[in-house]
DNA sequence: GTCTATAGTGGGATAGAC
DNA sequence: GTCTATCCCACTATAGAC
């Protein structure tokens, strides 16, 4: 491992100590030079911004949701359920990052941001996201009229999902639970009810309103 | 008017008009204060944080937002129609703060500020939106089974078109257009089909989902 | 209560020497 | 690649004038 490299590993894991247990905004660049042992100007050499730091913590944070959400997800029973469960399974994964999240989202809804889970940069964790969604749910959704269209519009729900928990302040997030129970609940009837051929109308519509969602992919 | 008043408005208007030529990012307390002609210190007696500052700006956009769209709305006409109309109304009343409303998301989002469009501070705009929605498309829904959820509904379509004309960089703001088009159907169609009695089962859920969303009003 | 002047803290970001 | 020194700015503090 040549030395360049083990100078940002050691700048990065300062930062993601020093996030998790005091945030972003109390975390200096200061500190992380100093607990990193590297001077602030060489800290700023490997991480121009102190968002490009906070961009791959979150970058850490979306693997380790990632695994866990294949982990706890069912590959039977209803749609519903399943859905239910793989949130569910998704909420106590980041669970460890709440205050976090709340401090990220100031940052990564700035449209030129990187953190922006519409921005270039995050491309790849949207696909890989989107995938996610294809693989776990596929056995349900491929035969529907807007099967093209379904992982884009439950990773929008997921982030809809995200966002509710990330404003709920609550001790044990339960406005959150039950807020996955009803949405879970009212998007599978969506679902269901959108094959209806009274619906075939509509399909057209929702793909038009995608297509710019799905258009870096 | 009082000294104070004077004093207090002489700040907004120096921000204001720095605000709208460089932006938040770029006009700096100090800009502020020598464009008002007040000393530093001055300017924070009245405004504790810069973002206090943004928060005013931002009330106004909203009055002139208010106004704007009252003036537009057609009272008459498809469901459809009239909120493609009232929508782009609006667009067309902010337009002018484009660049600047990128800026203020920053800020808006973060949980705990008075910008956020769900916190305590913002609640009398909120309620007053609210209120618009309900009297520009009260004939059209006042039968309806979820005529007191729908103003909310609505509330909620117009703060995502805001989202998407935020994130839309493009020249003539073609997309948000195309955005309002589609949606504006789908959402009238989603409000036509759920008066069918087909839905009886999801009214009660969709009225669960958004109680948090009412419970400060 | 309103306002000035001034000095200072701390943190993000950069320049330039080595 | 790495450091030191420096800049700029949000924000605080304070002492005192009216």
């Amino acid at each position: 491992m040549k030395k360049a490299q083990r100078t940002k590993a050691k700048i990065e894991q300062a930062a993601f100590l020093l996030f998790a247990k005091r945030g972003f905004h109390a975390t200096t660049m200061r500190h992380i030079a100093q607990a990193a042992g590297v001077s602030l100007g060489n800290a700023y050499y490997y991480f121009p911004a102190k968002d490009d730091l906070v961009f791959v913590f979150y970058e850490n944070m979306f693997a380790l949701q990632l695994q866990a959400s294949k982990r706890n997800a069912s590959r039977s029973g209803k749609l519903q359920v399943r859905l239910q469960t793989f949130l569910n399974g998704y909420l106590d994964a980041i669970e460890p990052y709440h205050e976090l999240a709340r401090e990220v989202v100031t940052v990564a809804v700035h449209p030129g941001s990187a953190l922006n889970p519409f921005s270039k940069q995050s491309r790849q964790l949207r696909s890989a996201s989107k995938e996610i969604f294809s693989e776990v749910f596929g056995d349900l959704i491929a035969d529907h009229p807007l099967a093209d269209c379904l992982p884009t519009l439950l990773w929008l729900f997921h982030l809809g999902v995200t966002l509710r928990w990330i404003y709920d302040d609550s001790e044990g997030r339960k406005p959150t639970i039950k807020f996955v129970q009803h949405s879970t609940t009212l998007v599978s009837k969506l679902i269901q009810f959108s094959r209806l051929p009274l619906f075939g109308g509509t399909h057209k519509l929702a793909r038009n309103l995608l297509k710019p969602l799905m258009r870096h992919e």
